[in-house]
DNA sequence: TTGAATCCCATAAAATACCATGTTATACCA
DNA sequence: TGGTATAACATGGTATTTTATGGGATTCAA
């Protein structure tokens, strides 16, 4: 198992009539180290799709367990709109997935697709929003050069 | 045998006039690789049903001992209420359980019930009500941004 | 013997694995 | 450095397998 996982890189692949996308070569190969599967699921803040190891989200799911009370409404809200959402994808001998409805309506996919990397999660979007969401983060990285001081949005 | 066991994804399936339901196919791979049985639960705080494996209960069970005294009123009425209702659920060749009156009533579950995974646990639910839980969540996630930082509700 | 619970079989639909091909990227050699 | 051979990849199509689910048979107990 090797120790780096990232997620790099933007590619754009098509999506056909019955929702098959190639997963980027690069990304097979990361995930190829542990399984054949990945994890995807609506992003809570943008019209993508967010996908990631199954391990990560079980890290996310053992940090769930630590932080709120067993039976509190906190950690049933949070299990629900995550665990419920999210859905293992497996990659065939070719290397494709297979993505649901739901997720291309949110993500408003239809012909074709772009993967962006995030580094131990990446996204799936569709590519004229891609190209405007790039735009509007790099002009606030310019305004506000990002910093890791504080955590202001904590 | 996986090192990652996590329910995941909703799925809606039918529960003919015997009680039947299919567990989904995600859900039976998960729970073959440990045995052939859940166990189900009237969920204490809304009207739905919840599975998990047999472990996770018995994680429970040691937790519950660890946090609470051996002769409190507390240990007594979370042991009582926990499994006392608890249940095991053998699927057979085609993958179904049979759910009890108690369960589906619980639910207000009739021809039809959807599954949410939870990731160590799940839940069935009605499908209308779990639709109108699922958008309160939502609605609530949306304003106050979900955090794992501190434990406000403990 | 009758009612209830459990198990097994059949089928249609849906999901998935496999095969084939054109294209692009990569490696190799002059 | 330029040209060619080789390998990898994305992608379209097809075949096979799984899965959900209805119905019936069998078992067990009262």
């Amino acid at each position: 198992m090797r120790k780096i996982f990232l997620f790099m890189d933007t590619v754009v692949n098509k999506v056909d009539a019955k929702g098959r996308v190639s997963l980027p070569s690069d990304y097979r190969a990361i995930v190829k180290e542990l399984s054949t599967e990945i994890v995807c699921y609506r992003s809570l803040s943008s019209p993508c799709i967010e996908g990631c190891l199954e391990e990560t989200l079980d890290k996310l799911a053992t940090d769930i367990e630590n932080a709120t009370d067993f039976f509190s409404e906190t950690q049933d809200n949070l299990t629900n709109l995550i665990f419920g959402d999210a859905k293992r994808f497996v990659f065939d001998s070719t290397g494709r997935i297979v993505l649901t409805e739901k997720l291309l309506k949110h993500a408003q996919i239809t012909d074709s697709a772009v993967f962006v990397g995030k580094g131990r999660k990446f996204q799936i979007w569709n590519p004229q929003n891609w190209e405007k969401e790039e735009a509007r983060i790099r002009r606030e990285a310019l305004k506000n050069r990002p910093t890791l001081k504080a955590k202001e949005d904590a």
